[in-house]
DNA sequence: CCAACCCATAACCCCAGAGTTATACGAAAA
DNA sequence: TTTTCGTATAACTCTGGGGTTATGGGTTGG
């Protein structure tokens, strides 16, 4: 069995796929076309990688007409925000923890 | 040229390594032998797991007479969070990001 | 209806990398 | 010194999966 950290690092990794993830993340719901023009390899590729990035539930599609409308689903990374959590959390105390995502928020 | 974000997902991906890394967060030092005794491979193949998770800085290593002490480096970490919280960042204003990450702490 | 279009799927190739066994190397023990 | 132990490296195999081109299946426009 796969466990979700499993799914979300294995998707995470591919440097392509992740990079069609961050641009949904920061120029909202794009085509798959759009997608393409962008991504620096074939259309086939990213319709294959968007599935991928579908099944780990990072992203969500909206057909209409002919074309296909991707947008990012962050709720999706809750499971690496916990996995990391947990990792800092055998470490330091929950308040050093917290202290340390704030700074890291501000700069 | 490969980021340091490239470097974690992919080193993380692998869930032999990643199992490792938990250990080393969990339990704190521990020698190669101890680490292969759980692992569920052999131990040349442990210690090539080590050998990347020490490249992407995540372990520290320490000889000691015949034996190598393994422990995790969480510092190593600092890049996911930092991209996590970018994505996170392109959605939601900060404070219902920080709601957010608090709420999932406290439970 | 037919053509052009957008996207998904099929079929295939290729290679990075995770696993193995065998072996080399340094340190402790005999 | 010789042997045994702990770990790293070498050499190799083999599978997963990311890339490609070709094609199928709806959808819009002429």
């Amino acid at each position: 069995m796969e466990t979700p950290h499993d799914t979300l690092f294995r998707t995470l990794a591919d440097p392509t796929r992740r990079a069609l993830f961050e641009r949904l993340c920061r120029d909202g719901e794009q085509t798959v076309g759009a997608l393409t023009a962008q991504a620096g390899v074939s259309q086939p590729a990213v319709s294959k990688h968007l599935a991928v990035l579908k099944t780990a539930g990072l992203v969500a599609d909206r057909h209409e007409g002919r074309q296909t409308h991707y947008s990012a689903q962050l709720n999706a990374l809750a499971p690496l925000i916990d996995w990391t959590s947990r990792m800092a959390g055998f470490w330091e105390g929950r308040f050093d923890k917290l202290e340390d995502l704030l700074n890291r928020m501000d700069q």
